[in-house]
DNA sequence: TGGTACTATATGACTAATCATATATATGAT
DNA sequence: ATCATATATATGATTAGTCATATAGTACCA
């Protein structure tokens, strides 16, 4: 499972609560690997019972207690293993594509709105990858190592790119659309 | 349900048992969209609950009997009514993205080999949906629509563009790491 | 005193999807 | 004979993920 070695990840940088982690995720990987508050406890109970992590209660003055993970030598193990595991790519699944497919039978209006839509939401998606370094900054300066940052920023390299690419095709087929370039029956 | 509305979308062309749709979806919209035989089946059965499609047993010769699911006039209103809904954009689950993210703690010969890895996926990914038209043949004759054939080829165009700028993006970071052009730590 | 917000963890119910497997009929090849 | 293959449908078990909700401590303000 991902979201396991994605939170052994993090744990390699240090301890952290789900607390913690839940928040991590949102202001870094979220854009690859959303992660649901009540899942990420229950991973991290797994993770404690497989001998990957191991827990401490930590009291605290004025807050609730937390229940900090710390990575073991297993766990080191188990996601330096998984790093270096060839993944098979994942299958696409695509709502949006199925609307497309099934497009012919509505009027071009309605299709040309589906496609503006679509449009908006891509450059939307966009802009809010400008803004994850932002509130990635606070990870970045904690691990400090400028070859960490480089993978991280990588992977919205790989978001932008791949969104940019989605955007144009959209582009173009609204502009086919408009020019009448396709088959009216 | 995606599933449920791409079915409807088959239907709305003309009879389909669940051998015939699990290789209609195998040959036309798997790229975007795969689906296992036992949850059409089960697809199946809750459209004929919700009274979207009916069911007509067949009997034949020399081979076991078909369940022929037909769509009603209320499943016709529902496909189209989905089908000029506005989605919100998928939110993408990419594991790999999770082995880029952590990647700063591998060598530069585990990181090269993990991205040759998927450029190589990503090569094959792309020879794959060149020969998607061939298998989607048959519907396009069934169907025989210019117009429907238009959208059909669209989605291919999509996920052909998108694995395009995937691929250039990939080999763009090997590009970086063979010359050394990344922090070393 | 009440209200809100933040910190912190946890469980129950549900859904979509996958995997393995079962059942049955018939054809054609070895 | 028997084995593989194609046609055809179905169920049980499991997993990953979502959503709603519960609980509880503390702080700060009105």
């Amino acid at each position: 499972m991902s979201l396991e070695h994605a939170i052994l990840g993090f744990l390699n940088y240090g301890p952290f609560s789900g607390y913690d982690l839940k928040k991590a995720f949102d202001t870094s990987v979220q854009h690859f690997w959303p992660a649901d508050q009540s899942q990420i406890y229950r991973t991290l109970a797994r993770l404690a019972e497989r001998g990957w992590a191991e827990v401490e209660v930590v009291r605290q003055e004025g807050r609730p207690d937390r229940k900090e993970y710390h990575i073991t030598a297993t766990g080191r193990e188990e996601l330096r293993r998984w790093l270096v595991t060839p993944l098979p790519l994942e299958d696409t699944r695509s709502a949006s594509l199925i609307q497309v497919f099934f497009a012919g039978q509505l009027s071009d209006d309605d299709i040309l709105a589906m496609f503006e839509q679509e449009a908006e939401e891509l450059r939307k998606l966009l802009e809010r990858y400008d803004h994850v370094p932002l509130g990635a900054a606070e990870y970045v300066e904690a691990v400090s190592s400028p070859r960490e940052t480089f993978f991280w920023m990588l992977t919205l390299e790989c978001g932008t790119a791949v969104a940019q690419a989605h955007l144009e095709w959209v582009g173009s087929v609204i502009r086919r659309i408009k020019d009448k370039q396709h088959p009216s029956a």
